[in-house]
DNA sequence: TGCATTTTCTTTGTCGACAACAATATGCAC
DNA sequence: GTGCATATTGTTGTCGACAAAGAAAATGCA
């Protein structure tokens, strides 16, 4: 119904159709394309992607292991909802993985791990300068993997990712809302994170990522309070 | 072949199967009933749980989700090995969740979660008593599972289940060797976080909760060490 | 007209079968 | 006997179909 990706009637690899489908859904579902709270039907993306209800089941199974979709037996499944009364001990997660992520980067990168996380701020740096929300969005979540994955904790990085995937739901609402306009402060403070971890200084490197997390989540909170005083106003 | 849970041929609720293949499964393999490494044949389990592949085949979808079982494409999935290189990036984490889900619990607890954490911490202590370490295991799983609760972050909750979870297969190698022999102080220290926790003392509970994963990991930590010179020395 | 009950209809959970892929076994040439 | 190509076996990924479970619509009755 919204893209119509029933490009290739059955060239498609063995085994690669339940991954197709579970990105597919997953980028769709993390860019509010697929709203939250919106049902999914199962027949309805067999034929999208030409496929057997068979590996879309598979591909949703992935996701509810993941939260990113409720599946409520015998009755439809349909996205999860963003909890905005709990928002706060996702922020809490979020900071203190924020946090633990660049203390083991700075303690633990090895060779290439600096070049890699340089060439995702290079990328965030670049979609700031262009305005590009999504690519925004998209490459800072990529830096701040890169760093999860310096600190080499996979459970860690584990959580973290998801935290930065839900996250990016609240970050689309945020950037639609203030028409893409550019933080470049969080650029500098990804510089600051780099020089912190590539000196191996942990304390600093904690210090910024506390006041980094801090930073944004204080920027979400307030745009959520200021839009539910508005819902309140109406 | 190892149980013959072929009991009713179809007097199953729909729905149901997944769930019970789901939580089978994945006590054997944390029980380590099923050995890490061992293959896992989906018409073998569809035999033994009288039903279809495609059921079997969502329960072990949602294992990989959670790292129990790992998937090979085209090949069989297996049982998730214990990687004993990087023991120590487990419990880091365990340690943080300790830490994080007692210092929530001490503020945040509510009406109820202490009577929880009471029952379960009796519970624990009757297992001790009576020397069967597979109940010491369950009943101290739950114990913290409850203080996780009682915090009120579901995304800490979720790390710190699959980390129990995870450590449930050590503790069963720890257990096993050490002849089921009990560990009385840990009753003791649990002892000591319900009491803090009760009192609202979130620098007490963080401080017991560390001493108690550093006792834990350290006694595991040595007999891990142990057992490897043996290796060795044979 | 309003409510209870039955019927239809939609959507899910499960099944058995088939095709593709990987690994092993077999055959053949040298 | 060895090395390579081919056949065979076993296992997975996918499919189409059917039946159960709700939900919605339709019917009956007061």
């Amino acid at each position: 119904m919204l893209k119509t990706d029933t490009a290739n009637p059955a060239e498609r690899k063995r085994g690669s159709g339940v991954r197709v489908v579970y990105e597919s859904l997953r980028d769709e579902i993390l860019d509010l394309t697929l709203a939250p709270g919106s049902p999914i039907d199962e027949v309805q993306l067999a034929e999208r992607f030409n496929m057997s209800r068979t590996p879309i089941r598979e591909a949703l199974v992935r996701l509810a292991g993941e939260g990113l979709v409720e599946t409520l037996p015998n009755r439809s499944t349909m996205v999860s909802n963003i909890d905005f009364l709990n928002l706060h001990t996702f922020f809490d997660a979020l900071t203190l993985m924020y946090r633990v992520t660049t203390r083991l980067a700075a303690q633990n990168h090895a060779a290439g791990d600096l070049e890699r996380i340089r060439a995702h701020q290079a990328q965030f740096a670049a979609a700031v300068e262009a305005q590009q929300a999504l690519a925004m969005i998209a490459t800072n979540r990529e830096f701040h993997a890169a760093i999860a994955e310096a600190g080499r904790n996979p459970y860690y990085t584990g959580l973290f990712l998801r935290l930065l995937d839900e996250g990016r739901r609240l970050l689309r609402l945020y950037y639609q809302s203030f028409d893409d306009r550019l933080p470049q402060e969080f650029v500098d403070e990804h510089e600051a994170m780099i020089t912190a971890i590539a000196a191996r200084d942990v304390e600093a490197a904690d210090r910024l990522a506390r006041s980094h997390a801090n930073q944004i989540v204080r920027q979400i909170q307030q745009f959520f309070a200021r839009d539910a005083r508005q819902d309140i106003a109406l």
